[in-house]
Parts: C-alpha cells; sequence; structure tokens
DNA sequence: TAGAAAAGTCCGATATACGGAATCTTGTCA
DNA sequence: TGACAAGATTCCGTATATCGGACTTTTCTA
C-alpha cells in the first residue's frame, strides 16, 4: 500500500488484489469486512467485486459461514498455465528415474521473476519438508539448493539484479548474509551442483542442478531433498552425476525456440508486490 | 455470445473472459486480435486488458512473437486454492501406499460443481492416459470412474440436476447415452465402487471408490488408471477392497465441520458457461 | 433478548473504460 | 529488396460502469 499510485486502481486491479488475497488465506476464508480493511477497499466495493468473481466462478461462498474462497475452478484455469513450457511433459520421466533410483523426493522447479517456482515433484517415502513446498509453491531464488542452481546459471548481469532485489526477502526466510550467498553462487557455478552446505530446514538437506537451455542460461532445476542423513558424502557424488545427466537429457529436448524464462521488464511490477 | 445479457460486460468479466482463454491455449500463447475476435471485443479493449493482467502479474507477453500466455505467477496464486480442503493432505499418504501397492497410478478427484477435478495424482511406472489428466484436470461428472464414483453417490435431486446437464457433454466425449449411464450409478450405489466395465479410453481401464462425508455424500473419489490388461478378473476385488478401506479411513479424518461441496447457486451460473 | 457488528442493497455523481481513428510494427510476397 | 497488408499499440472525447455514503437486513455476542 503506501505510496502506490496507479496499481490498485481500476476495478480489475481490485479484483485480482482480491484473489490475491484469498489465495493467502484458502484455508479460512475471508470475510468481506477484513478483506476490504486489509486492501482499503470500502466495504460495497469489496462486496461487489466479491459478487461478480463468483458469477464468473472464481469465487464461491463457503456454504455455513458467509466467508469467501478461491473455487476449485478457478484453481482448475490456472492449471493449464503449468502446460505452457513444454518442459513438464519432457521432464517427468527424468523425475520418476531419479526419484525411484534414489528413494527420495524430487522437484522441477523452473524460474519465474525473481522466483522459483515448482512445477513438479515426485515424492519418495521419507517425509520431507521443502520450501517450495508443494507444486505451485514459490520460493525466492537464492533458497533451496534446486533455486540456487538457477540463480547462479543466470547472464551475470541478470543475477546481480536478483541478488539486490532478493537479498532482504533471502535474510528474512533463512540465515544466510550476501557473503555467504555469493559464496556460494561461485561454488555452485564452479562444480554445476548446489550441494548441501549448511542445513536451511532443520534435519533436511538438498542437491539440485540447472537445466540449461541452448545458450548456457538456467531455465529450470532438477533437485532433491531428503533428510541430511541420508545424503552422505558418497551418495552425494553419485546423485549428483545422476542429476546431470538427466538435466543434460532435459535441455537436449527443450524446444530451441521456445523462449527462455526471462522478464526484463515486469521486474518493475514485481518490485511493487511482495 | 449471442444472448448473453450481462454476462460479459464490465471490465472484469472480460478480463476474466481472457484469463479463461489463455488456458485453454496455454500451450501455443494467444495472438490479441484472435482473443479480440473470439470474445467479441474490440482490439483496442482486448490490449487494454491485457497490459492490465500483465501489470498485475496474471500474463505475460512471450519475448519472441508478440503473443500472450498465462504467467507462472497465476499458476503458483491459483494453486493456494487447492489447499482449501484439508482433504489434500489427509489423502496424499492413501495415495502414496496405494500406489506403491498396486505399481499403478493412483486419482484424488474432487467435486466442484458439475465436474470433477484432479487435485492430486501419484504415478506409478505404467504410462497412462485419463480423462482427467493431471492436476488440475476437470472432467464432467458421469465420464471416468473416479467421476462416476462420486456422481452415484450424491443426493438424488442433485444426481437428476447433474445428469441433466452433463449429458450432452458426456456423449459428447464417451460412447455413452443416458440408460447406459443410468445402469452404470445403479451398479456403482449396489457395490459402492465403480469398475471398469467397458473401455472408455482404447486399453486403458480404471477403478474407483467414493469419499463420503458424515452424511454419506460423495465429496471426493479414490481412483487407479491402468492398463486394461493389468485389471484383471483376480486383481480388481482385491484393489476395491483397499481403495474402500482408504477411502474410509479419508473419511473419518476429514472434519466434520468442512463443508460439503455442495453448489446450489452456482449452479447457475455454471450452466452459461462451458 | 437487546445491542453491535457485519453483510448486503440502493442510487446519484463522477471517474473510468470504451472504441473509432490514427500510428507504429511485423510479416509477406512479387 | 521494396511495398503492401495485417496486426499491435496508442490517443482521446464520450458514454457508462464504478464508486462510496447512507440505508436495510442478517448474524454474532453477551
Amino acid at each position: 500500500m503506501s505510496e502506490s499510485e496507479n496499481a490498485g486502481s481500476s476495478s480489475l486491479g481490485k479484483a485480482i488484489h482480491i484473489l490475491k488475497d484469498l489465495a493467502e488465506n484458502a484455508t479460512e476464508g475471508v470475510r468481506v469486512i477484513d478483506l476490504a480493511r486489509r486492501l482499503n477497499l470500502t466495504q460495497p466495493s469489496a462486496h461487489r467485486l466479491l459478487k461478480s468473481l463468483i458469477a464468473e466462478g472464481l469465487v464461491e461462498q463457503m456454504p455455513d459461514s458467509k466467508s469467501y474462497r478461491l473455487s476449485l475452478e478457478f484453481f482448475s484455469i490456472a492449471s493449464q498455465a503449468r502446460r505452457r513450457e513444454g518442459i513438464l511433459d519432457i521432464a517427468r520421466p527424468s523425475l520418476l528415474r531419479l526419484s525411484a533410483t534414489f528413494n527420495d523426493t524430487v522437484f522441477l522447479l523452473v524460474r519465474s521473476n525473481f522466483d522459483a517456482i515448482c512445477l513438479d515433484r515426485v515424492e519418495g517415502p521419507f517425509p520431507i519438508r521443502s520450501f517450495t513446498g508443494d507444486i505451485g509453491g514459490k520460493v525466492p531464488l537464492g533458497i533451496g539448493q534446486g533455486s540456487i542452481a538457477i540463480l547462479a546459471h543466470l547472464p551475470e548481469e541478470e543475477r546481480e539484479a536478483i541478488i539486490k532485489f532478493n537479498m532482504p526477502r533471502i535474510m528474512d526466510r533463512a540465515a544466510i548474509d550476501e557473503v555467504d550467498l555469493r559464496i556460494k553462487i561461485e561454488e555452485v557455478r564452479r562444480i554445476g551442483a548446489a550441494q548441501m552446505n549448511f542445513e536451511m530446514i532443520e534435519g533436511m538437506a538438498g542437491l539440485g542442478v540447472p537445466v540449461l537451455d541452448r545458450n548456457g542460461i538456467a531455465v529450470a532445476s532438477l533437485s532433491i531433498g531428503t533428510l541430511a542423513s541420508r545424503l552422505t558424502e558418497t551418495r552425494s557424488g553419485t546423485i549428483t552425476d545422476l542429476l546431470k545427466t538427466e538435466a543434460q537429457a532435459i535441455s537436449s529436448k527443450l524446444n530451441p525456440f521456445d523462449p527462455t524464462l526471462r522478464y526484463p521488464a515486469s521486474a518493475l511490477r514485481a518490485a511493487q508486490k511482495s
């Protein structure tokens, strides 16, 4: 809020802010008044917009309470965006193979502005916690091995801009400062993989490699999440090799005419939110 | 189009129609002019709305061509809607167990208006094709075993309304008429599971059971998708039993205060689209 | 059961979205 | 390669959809 000049005006902008707010409170549902207060809307406006969103099927009112929440229809519509990149179908066999081989959970992350988004994951038998969480989960570039693997393999100029923008968000969520991050990135660039160095989540460990496009720029990453105790010195070498092999296989199948995920312009707008 | 009175007016409505159109053409991307023609918009309007959607981060313009497509940000936002029901986390262990036991792909479908939406799936080693497809996929209630399992265990009045509305959509996608469907539903109600009777997809077979709430009304279904050759007479009995056991386990863990997925009012609006 | 808080509705003023026309850009064919 | 066509983008005066204050109805709470 505060000095946002023309961002939230226009009914469309407000409606989208409502959707984002509902997403953040997806489990409990949201009352009109709280929504209005949070987004600086009048009650009538909030109500009217919610009605419109319901008419379009993106929102529904919870049967018992009066609260509103996102509809599954909305989820279903947006899920189509996942197919956007051919990479989902290309990578899935690799994920299945890797998960079966390691007996661990494997992630496919792709870059989206200043974040990495989990496009797919195949679960191993061990329960794990990760920064990205489930499919659709988002994490700033720089947090987590899969995410760092991408960040480290972006063009320098872009990488610098991302570090600058993300550093506060990173320090907010993980006990790393900029020096740590830069050392880590250098190491990742050297060995072509992000190895678990410090446990960012208690008891958890990860290992990620970038998926590069024809220009050597990262568009995605393959990573595993596992118990720290399972990522021994001896295992991690083999795991890295296998991840790299699959990443290479995916790279070679990517449509060379598929645009890489670059967002020169929208960087501005992303800076506004969050 | 045609006699839509106030549905598509209001910039919000138009913007949402754009999002839906972009979702349908997620892989290729969409040109302004095609969008405008399909949605009966003027070119400037389409363009202006797209710009607004880009400003909000829901849409992005493809770097090489001028085409527009949904952003991953949009996908990430909507993914939160998946957590809406506690059922996702409750059911996941069951899915993992079942998939490991059968060596086949297991689906969790939930009801959404006249459709079933795939909330989760765990893949087995055999490549399969299904009506619902991947997570987020949608199929009319009445097509596919998991979907029929839900339909068969809804209150009679609601079921009739759904059959009436869905029949054209069903005949459009599967070689079934209303008599077939009603016979099938009776059978499913009798044995509490939707067994593969006719191959709706060449070479594929499925088997689904409903997940009931405290009132005995279906809120979801567990189903497996497999090669027809793998669903032998002897296997299907055991599979049905295991599915039922897990479905029962899920039912008992569902929060009894969680509202069931009923949509009495929004049925109207759903009838307008599609 | 009364009082308060939230939900939902109405309506006139006005800010905002609309689309025709003009301009710029991209693609195509001779 | 140049010139034409189709599409993308911008401009701007006008019509209209949106806005919020005030009001009614419903739900919560003590």
